[in-house]
DNA sequence: AAGGCTTTTTGCAAACATTACAAAAAATGC
DNA sequence: GCATTTTTTGTAATGTTTGCAAAAAGCCTT
C-alpha cells in the first residue's frame, strides 16, 4: 500500500468553506432553482469548476449543507429518545420528530432521504457515503431502542437493525408524498395523521408475537 | 364556459406516437443517460421542441412510457388479488408482486413511485396527473381488499383508503433503497426479505385491535 | 530558501436539457 | 377556398456538467 502521507493543503478546506458559506447565505435569499452555480461561485470568489471538484454537482453542494444540518437533526432526535419513555413511546416520538424535521427543512430532508445519484464523480460519491454514515448514525439510536424492547421481551424477536431500516424507509416513503406534484400529494396535517397511524400499526405488529 | 369543441388535430396524436415509439425503441439499445433528446427527436423524425410540447421534459417522455407500462403492472397485481385468498394473503402477495415489478422494470417503477417535478410545463403536469390516476386506480384494489377485511372484522376499524396509502408509500420507501448510490443500498434479496417482514409486521398490527 | 514535485485552482470549450419566441406548415370550420 | 386556430419547427439563450490543459500555490527535501 502506498499510503504516502502529506500535510493537507490548506487551500482545499478554504475554498470548500467559502463555497459552503456563500451557498448557505445565498440560499437564504434565493430559492435553489433561481440560484446558478455561476452565481454561487462568484459570491464565494472561486471558479465554477471548484464546485465540481469539491461536491460533484450543484445538488452535491446542497447535500453538503444538508449534512451540516444533520447536527440539527440530531437535536430533533434527542427530543425523541428520552430514557424515561418506553421503547414504543420512543418510536412514536421519533417518527413525529423525523416528520417535523422534514416540515422544517424540506429541501435538506429530501437530500438525505433520497440522495441524487452522484454519477461517476469521486467527490460526489465520497460525499454520498459521508451522508450515508450520518444517516446510519441516527438510525443507530433507533436500533438501540428496538434492541432494548426486544431484550425486554416487549417486541417480537427480530434483527433490530433490519427493523430500524424498515421503519426509517417506510417513513421516507410516506413523507415523500409531501412533495409529489400530482393529486397524490399530502399536506402537513395528512402526513402527521398518516405517519402516526402507520407507526401505531407497526408497533402494534411488533408487539404481537409472530404467528 | 367557452367549451368550443373542435375535431382533434391528427398531427398531435401522430407526433406523440412517433416519439413514444422512437423512444421505446431507442431505449432498448441505449440507457437513458446516454440518449439525448436530440437523438430521440431525430429518430422520431420530429423537432426537439415537440418533446416539450407533448411531454414537458425528457423525464416526461420516459414517464409516458412508464404509464403505458402500467398495463404490465396491472398484470402483476392481477396475480396478487385472487379472491380465493384471504385479504391478508392478498396483501402479502401484493407486496411481493409490487416488488417484483420494480425488479423487472426498475426505471418505470421509479417514475411511478417518485415522479419527477414537471415544473410549470402544462404538458408535464397533465401527464403527471394522468399517472397519479393510474396509480390511484391500482391502489383501489388494495383498498377493496382492506375494506373486505375490515367489514369481516378481521382488521381494526380504520379508513381503508388511508391504510392503502400507508402500505403503498411504505413499500415505495423500502424499495427505494434498491437504487441508493451509497452504503445504504439493498440488493434484491435484502429487499425481498425486508418487504416481506414489513408486510408481516403491518398486517399483524392491523389484526390487533387498537389499544 | 531554492528548486522539484504534487495538489489545487482556474479558464475555456463542448455537450446536453430546457425555455422563450416567432415563423412556417397544416388542420378545422364555414 | 379562405380565414382562423392549432401544431410544428427552428433558433437563440440560459444553466448544468464534463474534460482538459495551463497557471498558481503549497509541500518536501536538500
Amino acid at each position: 500500500m502506498s499510503t504516502a502521507k502529506r500535510q493537507p493543503d490548506p487551500r482545499r478546506a478554504q475554498t470548500r468553506e467559502a463555497l459552503l458559506q456563500a451557498a448557505e447565505a445565498a440560499l437564504r435569499e434565493t430559492p435553489i432553482d433561481e440560484l446558478s452555480v455561476a452565481e454561487i461561485a462568484r459570491q464565494a470568489g472561486v471558479a465554477v469548476t471548484s464546485i465540481y471538484n469539491h461536491f460533484g454537482s450543484k445538488a452535491g453542494l446542497q447535500a453538503a449543507l444538508a449534512e451540516r444540518a444533520m447536527d440539527v437533526d440530531r437535536q430533533y432526535m434527542d427530543r425523541a429518545y428520552v430514557d424515561r419513555r418506553s421503547p414504543v413511546e420512543q418510536l412514536q416520538s421519533a417518527a413525529a420528530e423525523y416528520l417535523q424535521f422534514y416540515l422544517d427543512y424540506p429541501d435538506y430532508f429530501r437530500l438525505l432521504a433520497f440522495p441524487p445519484e452522484p454519477g461517476r464523480n469521486p467527490a460526489g460519491q465520497e460525499l454520498n457515503e459521508q451522508i450515508a454514515r450520518r444517516v446510519d448514525e441516527q438510525n443507530a439510536r433507533m436500533v438501540k431502542a428496538l434492541q432494548q424492547a426486544i431484550d425486554a421481551g416487549l417486541v417480537r424477536k427480530a434483527n433490530a437493525r433490519e427493523l430500524a431500516t424498515i421503519l426509517w424507509s417506510a417513513w421516507n416513503g410516506m413523507i415523500s408524498l409531501g412533495w409529489r406534484a400530482d393529486g397524490l400529494r399530502k399536506n402537513e396535517k395528512q402526513l402527521r395523521k398518516m405517519v402516526t397511524l402507520a407507526t401505531d400499526i407497526i408497533t402494534a405488529g411488533l408487539l404481537k408475537p409472530p404467528g
